[in-house]
DNA sequence: CACGCCTCCTGTGCGC
DNA sequence: TGCGCACAGGAGGCGT
């Protein structure tokens, strides 16, 4: 589920209810919390901010660096919520609990010194926020025409943008009429590319992000920007701006949905 | 260094 | 209905 505008809109919830608060005890299974997560006992939370998908937390000299992987959720709560897969459980200062469930488990939790991202390879090496200044079209344009590689893999790597995953990679490259494994994208088609993801990310943002009914247990305020995909899950149906049939292929190894008439590799090449 | 492939894990939905 | 398999929104590690 999560990508950019997911977790934000979960940064954004939960701030407000563990903002200055300490964590007081942790709990979890099998092997968490481990060590490392253990710092995070008796730390106040001084701020939670987002890098792509990521979640940090500020701790003082430590930081609790969260990724919710596929299926990962937060949730803050009066009780251990009746759901399958609760990972691990921070109770607060005030009686809450921060709690992390996570079906699949490629999520992470982990407590580094404040700032030193080793253990995040991918964190490391982030591109620039695409809803900050620092996500510049020049260099934005510059990299796609000098790059090799399918776009899409490209924007899905973290490196040249933060916090694109499958689903916003996707419409991101509908809304700018630009086909999923062109390899060159000229100056033009970066301009509309660089339009687009910012247009779509905010966009989603102010829906809440997309949920699937995956996630739907009534523990959390859903967002719905799922209403408004225009390629992603469409496969068969008609395009929204030309009618023709939505396709989808793979990709670097990922369900991959575009429109074969405005989205055509000669467009963007 | 960059790319493609495989892996981690659990559940669902589909075809037979 | 039952079974087996492909697939699912991410990213790290490995080999090439």
């Amino acid at each position: 589920m999560p990508e950019l505008p997911e977790v934000e809109t979960i940064r954004r919830d939960l701030s407000p209810g563990i903002v200055g608060r300490s964590i007081i005890a942790i709990t979890g299974s099998r092997n968490w919390p481990n060590a490392q997560l253990r710092r995070a006992r008796g730390e106040k939370v001084v701020d939670l901010r987002r890098r792509g998908k990521y979640l940090l937390a500020g701790l003082g000299t430590h930081e609790l660096v969260i990724h919710l992987g596929m299926s990962g959720r937060l949730l803050l709560a009066d009780g251990v919520p009746p759901v399958r897969h609760v990972r691990t459980v921070f109770e607060l200062s005030d009686g809450k609990l921060l709690v992390f469930v996570d079906r699949r488990r490629f999520g992470v939790l982990q407590v580094v010194h404040a700032g030193d991202y080793r253990a995040f390879p991918t964190l490391l090496a982030m591109g620039p926020e695409p809803l900050s200044r620092d996500f510049q079209l020049a260099a934005f344009a510059a990299a796609l025409e000098s790059g090799t590689g399918a776009i899409k893999a490209r924007l899905l790597n973290q490196r040249l943008i933060a916090g694109l995953g499958n689903i916003y990679v996707d419409e991101a490259l509908h809304r700018a009429r630009i086909h999923p494994t062109a390899t060159r994208v000229d100056r033009r088609a970066a301009t509309r590319l660089h339009h687009a993801i910012r247009h779509i990310l905010q966009y989603a943002i102010s829906r809440r992000g997309t949920t699937f009914s995956l996630f739907r247990d009534g523990l959390l305020r859903e967002g719905d920007f799922a209403r408004f995909l225009r390629v992603f899950g469409r496969e068969g149906q008609p395009c929204i701006r030309c009618r023709a049939t939505i396709a989808k292929t793979q990709v670097g190894g990922r369900g991959t949905h575009f429109c074969p008439r405005c989205q055509a590799p000669q467009r963007s090449s």
